[in-house]
DNA sequence: GCTCTAACCCCAGACGCG
DNA sequence: CCGCGTCC
DNA sequence: ACGTGGGGTTAGAG
């Protein structure tokens, strides 16, 4: 679940590290994409209720493809715009995380009881709402998935352990603009910049930054990481009977957890002296120390080893993996390939054009709908300083 | 009252035809 | 331009 | 073998 609750808190905190931007902006950029999420989401959207059934999208074998569906859309719309993503997968999940994984993974095995037994009674708005609860990605998925991209030119990272963290890698060295994903621990792995939005055409693009954060936070990068800790993460239980309004407070106040753990112990023992109940509690194993480390030094591939690079799709492969093999309709391949046929993918042509200022307002009418008012701001010759700096 | 937390509910995309 | 069935 | 999140509402505690 990322950190919980951390966007509300930084939107009420720190509203100043927000920007909103339109998909214009980063013509010419690249981003770093955190497929796994992107994946998740585009299964879930793609099944839909039958009348005794629910339905998925799937290849001849049975192999489930909404993702496929999603990723080829969302890519395409990503080049057509001139933006250059890299894909992120995630590697094995790091040990403390198991007890979070087990967790949901038993969440999956209760709605899937569920769907059963919403199936069996006809409810089929209930039976939906359950599958989609039930959807894992399997490494079948996760390969097409990848063969695909490949296919269609763009350069994929398999992190060796979360994608969010290489993320910021990547962004700290230098070889991404920005991370996007709605996973707000990216933050937490100390991303320069995060985007979200990405998943819905219906709002503007949110924009956090994260040295803004830190300033208006004033905290240390320690201290943040700590208060992310006490919000909630995915590696450790949490002190019960701290949100992230007193975990912010107390992190001012006593510095780090150590702190407020001194703090905790002398309010609950002050309190059963009165013969009160403890006002928090602590987990019984707080494995904070070991989540700062996976936060603060998590395991990745170095930032200046890696090379991304797009090719110009492989059309013949595409057209064989997608039509032959997972059924999709050569029309629906073709319409999205000439929708970026005009586009150089080595990046070069972006660039160029954005240093001469050119690639401003490329917007398309598909999008337009959005707002109505955003129409117009297209039009407004966005000429003024001419070009960027470099 | 007001603030905060926790538990529980809901929600999520894009294309293209008519 | 919108609504809705379909995407595989 | 394993994997997403967010918002809203409400009840209850301090």
């Amino acid at each position: 679940m990322g950190i919980h609750q951390l966007m509300q808190f930084l939107k009420e905190k720190a509203p100043n590290c927000f920007r909103t931007l339109m998909l214009d902006y980063f013509a010419g950029r690249t981003i770093g994409c955190d497929a796994s999420m992107a994946m998740y989401q585009f299964l879930i959207q793609t099944q839909s209720a039958g009348q005794t059934q629910i339905i998925e999208l799937t290849d001849k074998d049975g192999n489930r493809t909404g993702h496929l569906v999603g990723l080829f859309n969302r890519t395409l719309q990503f080049l057509e715009n001139g933006i250059k993503p890299v894909w992120v997968f995630d590697g094995k999940p790091p040990q403390l995380k198991s007890g979070e994984l087990a967790r949901r993974k038993k969440l999956k095995e209760e709605a899937q009881v569920k769907t059963e037994l919403a199936l069996e009674k006809g409810d089929m708005q209930q039976a939906l709402l359950q599958n989609q609860r039930t959807t894992t990605i399997t490494s079948i998925m996760k390969d097409d998935a990848i063969k695909m991209l490949k296919l269609l030119g763009c350069p994929i990272i398999i992190a060796p352990c979360e994608a969010e963290a290489q993320c910021a890698e990547l962004c700290r060295a230098g070889k991404i603009y920005a991370t996007a994903t709605e996973d707000m621990d990216a933050l937490t792995f100390r991303t320069p910049i995060l985007l979200r939005g990405f998943n819905t055409k219906k709002e503007p693009i949110y924009e956090i930054i994260y040295d803004d954060m830190i300033k208006e936070l004033e905290l240390t990068y320690e201290q943040f990481v700590d208060l992310c800790i006490l919000c909630g993460c995915d590696y450790t239980e949490k002190i019960e009977g701290i949100g992230p309004g007193t975990a912010y407070k107390l992190i001012k106040e006593f510095k780090n957890i150590e702190g407020i753990l001194e703090h905790v112990q002398k309010v609950n023992a002050e309190r059963v002296k009165n013969n009160q109940n403890p006002k928090y509690t602590v987990p019984s194993k707080f494995l904070y120390e070991d989540s700062r480390e996976l936060f603060i030094t998590p395991q990745v591939q170095k930032g200046e080893e890696i090379q991304l690079i797009w090719n110009k799709p492989d059309v013949d492969n595409l057209k064989k993996f997608l039509i032959e093999e997972k059924g999709f309709a050569e029309s629906r391949i073709d319409n999205g390939l000439k929708r970026i046929a005009k586009k150089d993918h080595t990046g070069f042509q972006s660039r160029l054009e954005n240093f001469f200022g050119k690639t401003t307002k490329i917007i398309h009418p598909n999008n337009s709908k959005a707002k109505g008012k955003s129409n117009k701001k297209n039009e407004q010759p966005q000429k003024s300083g001419g070009k960027k700096k470099l």
